[in-house]
DNA sequence: GTCTATATAATGATAGAC
DNA sequence: GTCTATCATTATATAGAC
């Protein structure tokens, strides 16, 4: 695993990882790659046909550090190591941090990987939720689905607006600071909510129901 | 305003935006926007000196189309218009795609205009929640600046993550149909919150306080 | 202001020696 | 497996005619 004793194919893979996770797949040249693993152009191409198909293995490598080998997301068993894989990586985030650019960019440039791992978080999320409202530790929503895609959405929010999030705080990135400032201020918002009172929800509730007929109140909803 | 009748210089910008918005600055060549505006690749040059200059130059573009011709954001003076025109974008967002798009590409692209950006909108929100919060219609919270942080980047998460949030609920990005299904399961989150008790939140006090003095609780904290 | 033609540099990819 | 040399393409940018 050291760097130093890697197969080249893995250096040059590596390399890519990290080149594009920083910069980006368009702005990242095979030349930059290969200098940064030590080795020539041609190289690079030698072992992976071309700049797309590198960039495909970089996706299945990072997958596969989620996952384990098994790199078939739709015949994947646990969608808990998703959630849990970027827990850990958010905890020791230094170490990670190549990891998680990688993962950024799979999220914010179109790839199909990338789409395969929102779902999955959102899947593994909404699956969450139910479990937890069932054992009484989390309010219904009256739109599960929905829920579970702003929740997922918000967890990934540090990672895309790190830059962002860092600066507006003062340090330059998102260090382990920012991640342990971040956990009371989440979880308060998360507990009590922002809004004092239910006047902005009821009204949205009423703007948006077609007909405010006498029905009895729905059932299941966060009241 | 009509496409057709702009001033040339004003439709090579107008292409630009459209192109830098979708595709991304560096995926876009001068030769892609010259053909989408009807000139040659050589005016493109001519009229804005470099790629670089014209980057900027749209920058600055949306940014007048947020703020007026008031374009010195430091000096800005109604920082209200931010929100207040994500939120009329949002409103009608097939008309104002484009311009969200690209406003997506200058908070994620590294840019200057970008950053400033989300520093008006983070100063803009907490001012906010400080005027609610006085005004008993929202709850405080332990860490004013860091809340607002979250709340002003949870307010971008359904641009930033536009595709999948569409995908996630059947749709191909999105639409005003998403956004209205948005509206009433965010507020249950920001009205009730998510979790049922303070287990989490007690928790999570308890792990971060260095030493469990038998201090009076602190004051002015989201309790 | 607008074009064609071109300079110059960088890129992805190939050929072939070792 | 690894390199050097090179090709073919594309990129940004310039020169100069109209």
């Amino acid at each position: 695993m050291n760097p130093a004793d890697a197969t080249t194919r893995s250096r040059i893979r590596d390399a890519a990882v990290e080149l594009f996770g920083r910069e980006g797949y368009s702005r990242t040249s095979i030349r930059t790659i290969a200098q940064q693993a030590g080795v020539s152009a041609a190289l690079v191409i030698h072992h992976f046909g071309s700049k797309e198909s590198l960039r495909h293995e970089c996706d299945q490598h990072i997958v596969s550090e989620i996952f384990g080998r098994n790199t078939d997301l739709n015949a994947q068993p646990n969608s808990d190591a998703l959630a849990a894989t970027m827990q850990r990586w958010l905890a020791d985030i230094d170490t990670h941090r190549i990891a998680l650019d990688y993962l950024v960019r799979m999220l914010t440039d179109d790839s199909d990987l990338g789409n395969q791992l929102f779902d999955i978080l959102v899947t593994r999320t909404e699956q969450m939720i139910a479990d937890e409202i069932a054992a009484g530790r989390m309010n219904a929503s009256s739109d599960p689905r929905m829920t579970a895609v702003l929740i997922a959405s918000q967890s990934l929010v540090p990672l895309l607006l790190e830059r962002h999030v860092g600066r507006a705080l003062g340090e330059a990135g998102l260090s382990e600071q920012v991640l342990r400032r971040m956990t009371i201020p989440t979880l308060e918002l998360y507990t009590h909510g922002l809004y004092a009172d239910d006047t902005m929800l009821s009204a949205a509730r009423a703007a948006l129901t077609p007909e405010p007929e006498k029905n009895a109140p729905e059932e299941g909803t966060n009241q």
